[in-house]
DNA sequence: CGCCCCGTTGAGGAGAGTCAATGGCTGTGG
DNA sequence: CCACAGCCATTGACTCTCCTCAACGGGGCG
């Protein structure tokens, strides 16, 4: 419980109070095994998945095998808010790690959302969250070099994980393999491979089975014309000195952080 | 105002009255020339758009002048349910034709929804189709070849203008350059035109300033792996059937159409 | 009429794909 | 405890799709 909400901490901070209409939901936790299917495509959809820890991917096959992965689960994450429209999935997650996650059947949390607007406006930023990530997934495959998307998308994911956890350090456990970077981004394991193994060369990154280091993030954000700001969060410092400053949290149960930022001119 | 219900009747056909909290909303009629930019990367965001008539796209720029548009805006779509949020946009949008479009402030838009859950579910099948699009925009972007891109997204809007305009033709009417095409497409103009040219050959498409013929849809079809399952959609054949064995519309003033589609084993 | 934008076509080049072989690591079973 | 299988990353050689550069022609518009 404690990822989900840290990751919602980057956009309002809600006191614990305020969480209790989600946790008087009628949940239910669930592990999944590395290779188990989350989520499959063409079935309906009627649950709500909070992913509370390990990996998990959402792809789409070809008829001729050719696989597309859309985007990794990272824990935090909310998915699929599709099911709320009571439709069939469109596509398959899968768990690459073991992973634990709350499952929350659709009609109730709908009638929770419509009975606590700050719970639904914390909700509906991590869907236009997830939303702004699937464009710009779109702007790395469609117009951005190998290089680029990979140190991109390298980028994206530990920004993402610092968020969710709330460390900042520059290795990223990655349980990923080449053939999972290649679907993703479009691309084929081997030439993954070659361009990792170039990027190593040239000092970029390390890695060490399972667990990448960004050694240099700076040079690698202006290789790959990486901006944070597509993840509508504001950095991470500046958040930590709000929460110190301001103790437990405010008396109405809300922080509309980004609102207070528009002051600046 | 026509064409928006009439793509909404796809999923849900709302009685004249159920409409009214909608109706009554504080907004604006307004126009938009050609090239004209309806949102701009980077501004605060407090507005809905519906489009009424014309066509808009949604683009980035790299520093470097690379384009990629990350979708196209048809007739009776809505956009940026971003606003909601109170964030900045994260991309531009722009008229491609003249555009009719109606726009809302985003604080009142809210408070109807909360307040009818009948627009509220036809607003949030909206949002849940347009992330489908995106991902299928991956898929595409990802994992296809010249060819199955370009015949895939032809495709695409077609099926989207006719459930937007009620028409079933084979026309497409297509204000957009290749350069459009390419940068949605991840490709360059030259291997549009290129691709296009020799699917007029193989005799899959017609074109004439400014519009296209798909001359064999089915073909397309196969070629380009197109599947129209993921726009959630009914076959709108089916649909136009119920809708005239139904009469006006039922006194809840709510025809869950998909939910109903689900008793079939 | 002449400009500009757009589409087309050709020639040559490059980034990424394909095919294939090798070696490390892990897990399993004799 | 070792042998072997399976998976994964890597590397080389070759291929191909798509890109770049460039020239040309048509249509709309001032």
């Amino acid at each position: 419980m404690k990822v989900f909400r840290n990751k919602f901490s980057q956009y309002v901070r809600l006191s614990e109070d305020a969480w209790t209409p989600f946790d008087d939901l009628d949940q239910r936790s669930e592990t999944f095994e590395a290779g188990e299917d989350l989520i499959v495509a063409g079935q309906d959809a009627n649950e709500v998945f909070v992913l509370q820890a390990g990996w998990a991917l959402r792809y789409r096959l070809l008829e001729d095998g050719r696989r597309q992965i859309v985007n990794f689960m990272l824990p935090g994450d909310v998915f699929d808010l599709q099911s709320l429209s009571d439709l069939k999935a469109d596509h398959t997650v899968t768990a690459i790690t073991d992973c634990d996650v709350t499952v929350i059947p659709s009609r109730p949390f709908v009638k929770m959302l419509q009975e606590s607007s700050h719970i639904a406006a914390a909700f509906w930023w991590s869907a236009v969250q997830e939303d702004s990530i699937l464009r710009e997934q779109i702007v790395r495959i469609g117009r951005r070099s190998a290089r680029e998307r990979i140190g991109h998308m390298l980028l994206e994911l530990h920004r993402r994980y610092a968020g969710a956890t709330g460390e900042e350090t520059d290795e990223l456990v990655m349980p990923v393999t080449r053939a999972d970077i290649a679907d993703a981004l479009g691309l084929t394991p081997v030439h993954v491979s070659r361009t990792m193994s170039a990027m190593r060369r040239s000092g970029l990154i390390e890695e060490e089975r399972g667990s990448i280091r960004l050694l240099d993030r700076e040079r690698l954000s202006r290789l790959s014309h990486f901006d944070t700001d597509y993840l509508h969060l504001k950095k991470l410092d500046l958040l930590k000195k709000e929460m110190a400053a301001n103790g437990k949290g405010d008396a109405a149960g809300l922080t509309q952080i980004n609102a207070r930022e528009k002051e600046a001119p």
